[in-house]
DNA sequence: ACTAAAATACCCTTTTTATGGGATATGAAA
DNA sequence: TTTCATATCCCATAAAAAGGGTATTTTAGT
């Protein structure tokens, strides 16, 4: 095919969307349609500017990449998605055609998004992926009030504590506690912040 | 000053070094004498192609923005530092003359280089910093020791699990713990992992 | 209206952390 | 040379977390 390959790019860096643009923009036969940093209003100007590709971080505060995605698929399946992301924690999923750490460069990005569009592959940059204990997004998706609890918790409050700011038992404070590690597939409070942070769910700044 | 203005840029991930090259090589009058993704070799290629100004992250895997601010300063204190970074945690740091939060647009970059390297201001993101309790880094640096045993924190081994591990006794765990607490300023694991994601001393892949 | 999921609350046991001490040895820096 | 940082080890106690349950109410979706 001739015609460009209409891309828009979701990620919550400003600077990073610059310069994505940049790069994209001036090599191949791309069509930047928009960047967005919020992924929300990105789904809404997509459902106008029907793009190719969609390239969206993974860490991000409003809504997560992962649930990000979901919708895109949900509202047109015909729509690629590349996750491009600092981490490297988690299992091919189903309705993401490919993801790349942040690590890579132009020149693999430019190939991936050539490879999943034109020749509708699936691009993956670690294939090697242990299928072991590996937080699985596809499923279990953290409420409301378990990303509350958790961005207590990485604050540093106790149980307790989180039970009289929130007005509510300790107990129950304690099972939202364990649901959120069996969903994370975490053991400890040490493993929830790493793979939250990795999920964009807590808020980095003190 | 007419001739362009000599810029290094330090981060871990070289889509966004080859991002922000594109974006400040087409605007303004600079020159991009090298991108790195590691600083430690970045600190050597300096000492030959002398900068006007090095653009760097915080969080990087072998040396820490910190550390590496401090390096380049030592090495010729009228090279300009800009920190850019996604993490708003920390204080205002005397041999840092500015720094960018992720979230910014290449406007505001080009406009906070071109500050400091030719009006030799001090460029901060977040003027109203609460002088509080956050992690002064320009202090307390973490001995190698200290940083292993927050690794092995992170990956959700107890501590007599790291004391086997590292064939130290139990005793000497939860005493680096100590010390680790006391120089991060967290009170429990949650701060302490958030904290060490934060300056890149956790790898953050599983 | 029904159903599933989420949020809530409670109890008990054991392990791990957190916090307060104190002690010793070494090597680097001032 | 004398301090300082690092690294090691030990002890005691209290708080918190981890892991095992059960069970009710509220909310959201089909």
């Amino acid at each position: 095919m001739n015609r460009p390959i209409k891309i828009v790019i979701v990620d919550d860096h400003q600077i990073f969307l610059d310069g994505l643009n940049s790069v994209l923009a001036n090599s191949s036969n791309f069509e930047i349609l928009f960047t967005e940093t919020d992924a929300t209003k990105a789904l809404l100007k997509i459902k106008n500017t029907i793009p190719d590709i969609v390239i969206t971080d993974i860490s991000m505060p409003t809504m997560n990449g992962i649930e990000f995605s979901k919708k895109v698929k949900l509202f047109n399946p015909n729509i690629k998605i590349l996750a491009l992301t600092m981490f490297n924690n988690f299992k091919k999923i189903d309705f993401i055609d490919g993801y790349l750490l942040k690590e890579t460069d132009k020149e693999h990005l430019v190939e991936a998004i050539k490879s999943i569009v034109i020749d509708d592959e699936k691009i993956y940059a670690n294939e090697n992926q242990t299928l072991n204990e590996s937080y699985d997004f596809s499923k279990s998706i953290l409420s409301d009030r378990e990303k509350d609890i958790i961005r207590l918790i990485a604050n540093e409050y106790t149980s307790e504590e989180i039970a009289e700011k929130l007005f509510i038992s300790k107990f129950t404070v304690e099972t939202h506690r364990k649901n959120i590690f069996l969903k994370l597939k975490v053991k400890n409070i040490a493993g929830l912040v790493k793979t939250a942070m990795g999920l964009g769910i807590i808020d980095q700044n003190l």
